[in-house]
DNA sequence: ATGGTCGGTCCCCGA
């Protein structure tokens, strides 16, 4: 069995005590980061590496950056989208190979634009990253591999994914466009693990500091794992660990996981 | 209630 997360810590240097505590809990054995805020060289490498994980990262100054953690030999296979017009410098996906065994398990971390205010540039970048993460997720899914394409994907899919569908019926998060992308993604084959699992409305993964959202429990589901056919066929439980979001500090995210037996 | 709160960087921006 290996257990797989995905979480956006919101500056992994501002998180890295709140990390490495989670990681030593719950010992996931693939873990997918998001909002770094940092470059490479200015990454916690060694509190990482001294839980026995290996690392591979596409870190950028202040803005985005994506990680990969596992406890299994790992290749880094991608460190951008392919199919972007040059200008696309955004560090939001990295794709490796692990090797828990005879088997191999392919993994990404995605951290997708986004998008407010919508309509604008930003909004219309958000739906082309989106399309060209789905022209890759197409191509990786023709391995017919396990494969997991985890991380925070600024979609909230369906009405029973926010507190206040009415009140963010216009926001990038939940506009039917990108609903609309999302369920591209799943129409190629890719399930959705937590909700495969839990069919009960109004489980957020993401609750904005502002407000008291947390306090009042109202958040949305943004942080995504999506599972190829192999690996959804392994699926034995998926869940939202809501612990780390009530720690002083926190990220405004907490860490969404699953087990495939593998 | 046109507010409110973070993190990173620098005198505001993105979320």
């Amino acid at each position: 069995m290996i257990r797989i997360a995905t979480w956006n810590v919101n500056s992994v240097r501002s998180r890295i005590g709140q990390l490495t505590s989670w990681l030593r809990a719950g010992k996931p054995d693939i873990v997918l980061l998001q909002e770094l805020k940092c470059v490479a060289d200015g990454f916690p490498r060694l509190e990482i590496e001294d839980l026995g994980y290996n690392l591979v990262l596409v870190g950028q100054k202040t803005y985005n950056g994506v990680a990969i953690l596992s406890r299994f030999p790992m290749t880094v296979e991608a460190e951008s989208l392919a199919g972007g017009d040059g200008s696309d410098v955004q560090a939001r996906y990295v794709e490796a190979v692990i090797e828990p065994g005879p088997r191999v398990v392919r993994a990404v971390s995605v951290y997708v634009p986004n998008g407010n205010p919508a309509p604008g540039e930003k909004f219309a970048y958000k739906l082309a990253w989106l399309d060209r993460l789905r022209e890759r997720a197409r191509a990786l899914l023709a391995y017919e591999e396990p494969l997991v394409i985890g991380g925070d994907y600024n979609v909230c899919p369906t009405d029973d994914d926010v507190y206040d569908p009415l009140g963010w019926k216009d926001d990038a998060l939940c506009r039917p466009e990108s609903r609309a992308h999302f369920r591209g993604l799943i129409n190629l084959g890719l399930l959705d693990a937590f909700r495969a699992l839990h069919p009960e409305p109004h489980r957020y993964s993401y609750w904005d500091y502002q407000s008291g959202r947390w306090q009042k429990d109202e958040g949305l589901r943004i942080d995504h794992l999506l599972l190829s056919p192999q690996a959804a066929d392994r699926l034995a439980a998926a869940d939202i660990d809501k612990t780390p979001r009530g720690l002083d500090k926190p990220s405004d995210h907490t860490p969404v996981w699953c087990d495939l037996e593998i």
